[in-house]
DNA sequence: ACCTGAACACCGTTCAAGT
DNA sequence: ACCTGAACACCGTTCAAGT
């Protein structure tokens, strides 16, 4: 152990996951590797491979450690007083999760490439489980449900379509797209001018969650 | 140019991409990289950079295939003959779409990386709209029907939640989890036992997707 | 027990040079 | 116009060695 291993905290599993999710934070998963990872805990790179197996097991953690996070910000929420308030109860507790993804908008795609299985997820789904064991749902819907929802239970989702990246797209954009993409292109054209004020962006990101997110929620609803 | 070069087929963005989608197959995304590609297409990882502009563009152009693939295949779909039949149309586009992924397990990773727009995913998109516009929707209530499908329009979703990885877990595992996850155990005991010659695996997923598909447009439906 | 330096096999990519 | 070899700056990781 060098001098300078020894003036700093030690090193630990959970120092390097949360030294990963600062990287992720402030410049991008691209940008996390084990390099930077060690440099950022003032250490080597290899010093490293004592707390943690390999750079899979830092992105495994790493989701565990984001979704422990929601399980924290989830304990708070109080059980429903009745059955029928299931549904409001796991709205809160989703949109508080998805709380948590704000922060860390770059953890979506780490969510993605995940193959194994994280004790936090699992730990996650059991309490909206449990939250609708109480609501009156058969195992078997509930089963369904989990499916249904996907990650949106955990409060992000696979947006795909998303003209200009939050940014309003311009006239010149769309005439020229208006060819091959006419019913898009009218789409936006009517949409942006119901809205003209709207400067934050194109699409309002925490609206259309919660309009997909009630679609479903309501759809499972009915099948109590 | 080489000997090499002048007896293999000459390279062009289709043939890498086309090659990118070949490795990608076969040995996961993992393993794609330019050297790999260059050496499936008898050549040079420096030639590629002619056709490509570098790493992100294969990854943008192998989307782009990806969907125009999707496009064609759902291209041959009658429109509906009334609007009320808007539903089932949607339906039969969307699962057409999940079969091209289903031929790119890799894919939805890839999808979930890329930050530009594709066109072939707006031309999907706008096939979409078309049909909602014949079904009888509002520009607005389009607008958020695709957000609200997300990813789930081209036919995949984000599953977070897979026991086992599509084995049956086993006695002894659940118990050990029992403790901590009660809720969870106990659908996943209750759902295996309904289900107990299931050898596909835990959960089936082509019957979980069309689930959750159903509510959305189901839901959707209704504010027609 | 905890950390590290040197080294290896691999990346993506630039650049100048070939045909 | 199209392709390539050598080279660079970077990866993740192994292994033997330090304290």
């Amino acid at each position: 152990m060098t001098i300078d291993a020894q003036r700093r905290a030690p090193l630990s599993r959970e120092r390097v996951l949360s030294a990963a999710i600062g990287i992720a934070d402030e410049s991008g998963v691209a940008s996390l590797t084990m390099r930077k990872l060690a440099e950022r805990l003032d250490s080597e790179a290899m010093s490293l491979y004592y707390h943690v197996s390999n750079k899979e097991d830092v992105l495994d953690g790493v989701v565990d450690a984001i979704t422990q996070e929601i399980n924290e910000a989830v304990a708070g929420i109080d059980p429903p007083a009745s059955p029928e308030l299931w549904k409001p109860a796991a709205r809160r507790r989703i949109l508080r999760a998805r709380e948590v993804f704000l922060k860390h908008p770059w953890a979506p795609a780490v969510f993605a490439t995940r193959t194994t299985q994280s004790m936090q997820v699992m730990r996650y789904y059991d309490g909206l489980v449990g939250l609708m064991r109480a609501g009156g749902f058969s195992n078997d819907v509930i089963h369904h449900a989990l499916h249904a929802l996907g990650s949106r239970a955990l409060g992000f989702t696979q947006e795909l379509f998303d003209p200009g990246n939050g940014q309003a797209p311009d006239q010149d954009a769309l005439a020229a797209m208006a060819e091959h993409l006419p019913h898009l292109v009218g789409m936006l054209a009517e949409v942006a001018h119901d809205d003209p004020g709207s400067t934050l962006g194109w699409c309002d990101d925490q609206t259309e969650f919660e309009f997909g997110l009630d679609i479903v929620l309501d759809g499972l609803d009915r099948l109590r």
